[in-house]
RNA sequence: GCGCCGCUAGCUCAACUGGUAGAGCAACUGACUCUUAAUCAGUAGGUUCGGGGUUCGAGUCCCUGGCGGCGCACCA
C-alpha cells in the first residue's frame, strides 16, 4: 500500500496501469450497484438515480434556516400552533406510517421531530418523501405544534433535499425513558471504527460531539483568560533545527531546498522565552507538540499544550496561575469543581495542597530519597518489581521512585515542588538550595498536567546545564536535551526574572469530560494504517 | 517491545466439548392519518480479519501475519 488514505479506497492503479480511477476494478457508477455492495447502498443508489429522474437536485447548494433545531423548539410557544419556522437537519430516525410519518432530524447540539401529512404536501414533495433514508440532509419549512404525546414538532408543509446519503450510518435505536434520559440501543461502538471513521462516529453519537464542543470551550476560555490578563498569543516553529524544552525523541523531517534535516517540535519553551529576552513580557502559545514515543492511555505522539511565560514572575506565581486557570475553567465550563473521573470525585477548587518533590516521597513511600544512595533506590526498586532499575542514572530512579509510589496517589490536584535540579535543566536553582530547582508539577488523578518553573536566566548556568545534557547524551541518554547555542546567546541579552508554565490541554480536557483515554478527547488519534 | 483478550451480515451481538452460521436493528415489499426502541405480515442479506495446516468435516483446534482493546515497559 502506497497511499493509506480513505479517500483512495479500493483504488487499484497499481495492479492495473490502465485502471486509474476505477473502484475496485469498477467504474464508479457500477460500483454503487455491485452484488458486492450491502443492499442498504445498492437501494440508496436506486433511490439517487430516481432523484435525479424525478429532476431533484440530491446535492443542494445550500439553506437558509431561520432557527436551529434547539432555537425552533424553544420558540413554540407552550400551546396550540407556533410559528413557521425554516430548519434543516440530517434524518436520525424515520416512522412511515402510509399517509403520515414522522421523523427526527439532528443538526449538532439538537433534535427536532418533524411531522409530514401527505396530504397535505404537494405531489413533488410527497414522492421525495418516499425516497428519504436516515443520514439525508432535508430542509423543512411549517409550523411548530405539539404532538398528542407532547412532543414539540415542526409539521412539514414543504420538504427540500440538502445531501443524498449513499452509505447508511449506524445509527442505534434511542430511547426517551419517563426521565427524558436517552438510551441508545445497539449503536454504534467499536472503538477502532470510530477514531477510524470519526465522521461516523461524530454523525450518529451525540455525546461524542458534545466532547469536542467542550475541547472548543475550554481552549476558549483559557485564550480569553489569558489575553484579558495581558498575555499575547504568538506561533514559534514547529518545524526546528534542533529541539528542546523537554525529554522526549523527536520526529525527524528535512526540508529540500534548505538540505537541511529538521525536527517537529517536542516543546515551544526555548523559543518562547527568547520572546521574553525580546520585551514581549507575557506570551502564550497554544499547540501541538510531537514527541517520537510510545502510545497508551494519556499519550499521543501528537498532542496540545498550553505554554505561557510572564516576566518578572517566579514559580510561586506560576502556582497561584495554574490553580487559578484550571480552576475557574472548569467552573465556566462544566458549572464546578467538582468532577468524577475514573471512579473518584476529583475536587479542583483551590487552594491545592503543596507538597515538595522529597516530602511526598517521603509521605508516601516512607523513605528519605534525598538522603538515599543510588543502591538503596534501586534496590527498593527491585523489590516493588522494576527490574531496569540498576540501568538508571540518579535523575532517572528519583523519577521512578515518585511515578511508583506517589503519582498514583494523588487524586485531587496537588502541587509537587522543588524538584532535584539534575532532573530540571531549564529551571533556576531554589534560592538557599542550589541541589534543588524551582519547579513544580501539578498532579491530577495520578497523571501530569501542569509543568512548571522559574525559568533560568543565568546565561552561564544554562551553558553548564546544556552541557551536563550533552554529556548525558553521549553516555546514551537519548532524551537529554542539545546544546543549544543560539539561546544562550539570546540569555545572554537579558531574560527578566520569568515565570513558565506548561499545561496539557488534552488531559484537561479528559478530566472535565470524565474521559480516562486521550483518543477520546484528540478527534483523529493515530492509528496503524488500515487495509481498506 | 512483551503478555492477555478480541475481530462473525451495513451496525450491535449469538453459535455447548469441531458437525448445515443465527437474532435484533438497518434495508426491501405490503398494511397503517399524532408515531416515537412505532406496530403487523413477508423477503433478502455472510470470503466468520488475511494466509497456511490438522481433520471425513474448522467460526471453533494449531502455526503465521494484520488490526484493535487492556495491562506492563517506555514516555521525567
Amino acid at each position: 500500500m502506497t497511499d493509506g488514505s480513505i479517500g483512495d479506497a479500493g483504488a487499484t492503479g497499481d495492479a492495473d496501469p490502465t485502471g486509474i480511477g476505477l473502484r475496485d476494478d469498477l467504474p464508479i457508477e457500477q460500483w454503487y450497484e455491485a452484488p458486492a455492495r450491502p443492499k442498504p447502498i445498492r437501494d440508496r443508489w436506486t433511490k439517487l438515480a430516481r432523484l435525479r429522474e424525478l429532476g431533484f437536485e440530491p446535492y443542494a447548494y445550500g439553506w437558509d434556516s431561520s432557527h436551529d433545531l434547539t432555537a425552533a423548539r424553544e420558540a413554540w410557544p407552550g400551546e396550540g400552533e407556533g410559528p413557521t419556522v425554516r430548519v434543516a437537519g440530517r434524518i436520525e430516525s424515520l416512522r412511515d406510517m402510509g399517509k403520515s410519518a414522522f421523523l427526527h432530524l439532528g443538526d449538532r447540539n439538537g433534535r427536532l421531530q418533524a411531522y409530514f401529512k401527505r396530504q397535505q404536501l404537494s405531489e413533488r414533495d410527497a414522492q421525495l418523501l418516499d425516497l428519504l433514508d436516515l443520514g439525508d440532509w432535508i430542509g423543512v419549512e411549517g409550523p411548530l405544534f405539539e404532538t398528542r404525546t407532547g412532543e414539540v414538532t415542526v409539521r412539514a408543509d414543504r420538504l427540500t433535499l440538502l445531501s443524498k446519503s449513499l452509505r447508511p450510518l449506524p445509527y442505534g435505536k434511542v430511547e426517551v425513558d419517563e426521565t427524558g434520559e436517552r438510551i441508545v440501543h445497539s449503536g454504534f461502538a467499536d472503538t477502532e471504527s470510530r477514531y477510524r471513521q470519526r465522521y461516523a462516529d461524530l454523525a450518529v453519537n451525540p455525546e461524542v460531539r458534545e466532547i469536542f464542543l467542550v475541547r472548543a470551550r475550554v481552549i476558549a476560555s483559557l485564550r480569553r483568560r489569558l489575553d484579558e490578563s495581558g498575555f499575547i498569543e504568538v506561533e514559534t516553529p514547529i518545524l526546528q533545527p534542533l529541539y528542546g524544552g523537554a525529554f522526549a525523541r523527536p520526529f525527524t523531517t528535512h526540508h529540500n531546498t534548505l538540505d537541511r534535516q529538521l525536527y517537529l517540535r517536542i516543546a515551544d519553551e526555548l523559543y518562547l522565552k527568547r520572546l521574553i529576552v525580546g520585551s514581549l513580557d507575557r506570551v502564550y502559545e497554544i499547540g501541538k507538540n510531537f514527541r517520537n514515543e510510545g502510545i497508551d492511555r494519556t499519550h499521543n505522539p501528537e498532542f496540545t499544550m498550553l505554554e505561557l511565560y510572564q516576566a518578572m514572575a517566579d514559580y510561586e506565581t506560576m502556582m497561584d496561575l495554574a490553580e487559578s486557570l484550571v480552576s475557574e475553567t472548569a467552573k465556566e465550563i462544566v458549572g464546578g469543581n467538582r468532577i468524577e473521573w475514573d471512579g473518584h470525585t476529583v475536587d479542583l477548587s483551590p487552594p491545592w495542597e503543596r507538597v515538595t518533590f522529597f516530602e511526598a516521597i517521603e509521605r508516601h513511600a516512607g523513605f528519605d530519597a534525598r538522603a538515599a544512595d543510588m543502591t538503596d533506590l534501586a534496590e527498593r526498586l527491585q523489590r516493588a518489581g522494576r527490574d531496569d532499575a540498576d540501568s538508571m542514572n540518579r535523575t532517572r530512579l528519583l523519577d521512578a521512585v515518585f511515578s511508583e509510589w506517589v503519582e498514583p496517589e494523588l487524586v485531587d490536584p496537588t502541587i509537587i515542588y522543588d524538584y532535584p535540579i539534575e532532573m530540571s535543566p531549564l529551571a533556576k536553582p531554589k534560592r538557599g538550595d542550589p541541589e534543588l530547582a524551582e519547579r513544580f508539577e501539578v498532579i491530577v488523578a495520578g497523571t501530569e498536567l501542569v509543568n512548571a518553573f522559574s525559568e533560568l536566566n543565568d546565561p552561564l548556568d544554562q551553558w553548564k546545564r546544556f552541557a551536563e545534557q550533552a554529556r548525558a547524551r553521549a553516555g546514551g541518554d537519548a532524551e537529554a536535551q542539545g546544546l543549544d547555542r543560539d539561546y544562550v546567546r539570546a540569555l545572554e541579552y537579558g531574560l527578566p526574572p520569568t515565570g513558565g508554565l506548561g499545561l496539557g490541554i488534552d488531559r484537561l480536557v479528559m478530566l472535565l469530560t470524565g474521559k480516562t483515554t486521550i483518543r477520546e478527547v484528540i478527534l483523529y488519534p493515530i492509528l496503524r494504517e488500515e487495509e481498506i
